[in-house]
DNA sequence: GTGAAAGCGCTAACAG
DNA sequence: CTGTTAGCGCTTTCAC
């Protein structure tokens, strides 16, 4: 048998093409551009352990000395390197949050939130667009375990949670509208069951028997939840669901709602209402129900979930479930916040209230 | 005069009221939780260098030794710690790419190109939303200076981009939608002046002659651009823009459109034709039309700017002008790439063709 | 209050 | 081919 260069090291660049490390040369150490602690010391006639203690904010320095090093920071257009610091203390300040994709409206809420919360504790917060697929997911996680980032939130398929396995779960992270409860990582979300049986119920109440399911990929735990909810809530209605009723997408985009909608009006005895299980799927649908001629709500009624805040902007005006996308994100963070300070406390599960948003379209 | 601890030192943290780093008592130097590639190297039975060898793919290691270190590696469940590597490679690996709003639809996209190009070339591409605030965008401008990414991608106000002043051009970044071209910063972006005026030429020809403006801050130099062009085409036709018939707004989002188009349509002499710089505002521009009891595009036409994947969804579908999104991100990325490899390289700036696309709202 | 020195985990000469 | 060693820039004892 011969070498097995491939094999020589885990993977250490993001991607699939990714190029070995070597490919930008970089002939010497390098002469890093700005001054380092110890230019500042010398320049301010001091021991770096004295600027160290400046730069902290430590205060048993005296003030002479201190304003002594002060200039010579301003002076130099010294900037702390933070690596080094980072080597040292073991923290990076980073928190990562992870989507599947970046594109959906329904994600940039939740975001803000976690932001928000993350800066007030001093922590800045990246945002990572996995494309729901297990290897990009994979190689963020590996940025939590190579020290680059202190704690992750999670919002990938709970399928894709679940697949990381249990080397993940004692790593610094938690989950935000999709978990797996069993996983024993903390999460929060909103109970998908009942918020579907709500829509579910509002159109029942609407007249509507026959009530198409436009849902999306069962890799996604809410697709699953919703899914049940919506098959109670008929059998409770006494309605047998009809199987040729319900869809799965591989997409939330608008084009793939529009076309499954067209194609679930081509049936014989097409449903007179249509809950999908995202906005954007909704919006597609009423875009498809249109193309074949049909009227929102008159002919077909459309129920959505999240409440963009698009949906309130198209014609129809859109039924939905609005979940509370800002306290999603702030919860998630601060979840993430107290596990990092507290590795071994408990792990809690916070579901948040859901709400049924009653506009034009059904 | 008393201490000024205050001032003790260049600002740590992100936010305002971010807290003093010591926040989180750390009592001593951390028991790193996973081995550090000593530990590899002693359960190897080699030395930390051929381990390091091992790690970055070297080819002078014996295929017996190499295999004794993979296995040792495999066994221990060893991660490189990147802090460490980088602090001594000086690099990071890191790209950021800072966005003024990343719940606008339009950015999606383009940060896909961004990141497809980025991972390709072996690095991480991490988001920031900057909230277009010259604060934040600084505190991860300063992220360079720290040391903590190797390079940026701004779509930011240009304004905001020039108050950052000098102090940046020697910081390797570039600029995307947004730029100055006086900044000496590589750019990408379109011809905002004639894109506008292809709109506005549009709308003239369908016969239009009173032609609304709603466009967004003038922070923003593709809002300057593009109204110059709106003036020009109005010009070249014969026609003088009349003020009233312009709107400056300090957000794109669609509720901002939509009362905007309805305050306009108040006017005695409103507008035939409504010419919005984004796509989101047209959006809610036919949202506010609609209030208000007008038809689009029977009543008024409506043009808009992005062509997101959403105008052609909506009802009418909206006659817009394309931007080629995945290109101007997958360009930035180059550019920014090239300019990491040679730092004194010449800084292009390019600009990348438009379209219109006409639709039913125009 | 201040400085000297150790060391975070890693890479890259340099020797052998 | 492999090991020894010197730092990268910083924080933090421990002395003075």
């Amino acid at each position: 048998m011969s070498r097995t260069p491939s094999r020589s090291s885990p993977p250490v660049s993001p991607g699939a093409g990714s190029q070995p490390r070597a490919q930008t040369p970089r002939p010497f150490p390098i002469a890093a551009d700005g001054p380092s602690i110890a230019g500042v010391a010398e320049q301010a006639g001091v021991s770096v352990a004295t600027v160290s203690r400046v730069l902290n904010g430590h205060d048993n320095v005296r003030p002479a000395t201190r304003d002594r090093v002060l200039a010579a920071i301003d002076a130099s257009g010294y900037r702390v390197n933070e690596l080094a610091r980072n080597l040292r203390t073991a923290e990076s300040r980073l928190l990562l949050t992870m989507v599947p994709d970046f594109g959906n409206p329904f994600y940039a809420e939740i975001v803000r939130g976690i932001d928000s919360v993350a800066r007030q504790h001093g922590y800045f917060m990246l945002l990572c667009d996995t494309g729901a697929d297990p290897g990009r997911e994979r190689s963020y996680f590996d940025m939590l375990r190579r020290r680059r980032a202190d704690g992750a939130i999670c919002l990938d398929p709970a399928t894709i949670q679940q697949a990381l396995g249990e080397a993940s779960q004692a790593l610094p992270w938690v989950a935000c509208c999709e978990f797996d409860p069993e996983m024993g990582v903390p999460y929060v979300g909103i109970d998908n069951y009942r918020a579907a049986g709500d829509a579910v119920r509002h159109l029942l109440a609407r007249g509507h028997r026959r009530i198409g399911l436009i849902n999306s990929d069962v890799d996604y735990l809410y697709a699953r939840q919703r899914q049940q909810g919506y098959l109670d809530a008929l059998s409770d209605a006494g309605i047998a669901p009809d199987p040729r009723w319900r869809m799965n997408l591989n997409s939330l985009d608008y084009e793939a709602g529009a076309s499954a909608a067209a194609e679930l009006m081509r049936q014989p005895d097409a449903p007179s209402a249509i809950f999908a299980v995202s906005d954007t799927l909704a919006i597609g649908v009423i875009h498809g129900l249109r193309s074949v001629g049909k009227r929102v709500p008159d002919d077909v009624a459309v129920a959505g979930f999240d409440d963009i805040s698009l949906a309130a902007q198209i014609d129809p005006p859109l039924t939905t479930i609005a979940q509370p996308m800002r306290e999603l994100g702030e919860t998630a963070a601060r979840l993430l916040l107290q596990r990092l300070a507290n590795p071994q406390a408990n792990v809690p599960g916070v579901l948040l209230p859901h709400r049924l948003v009653i506009r034009g379209s059904a």
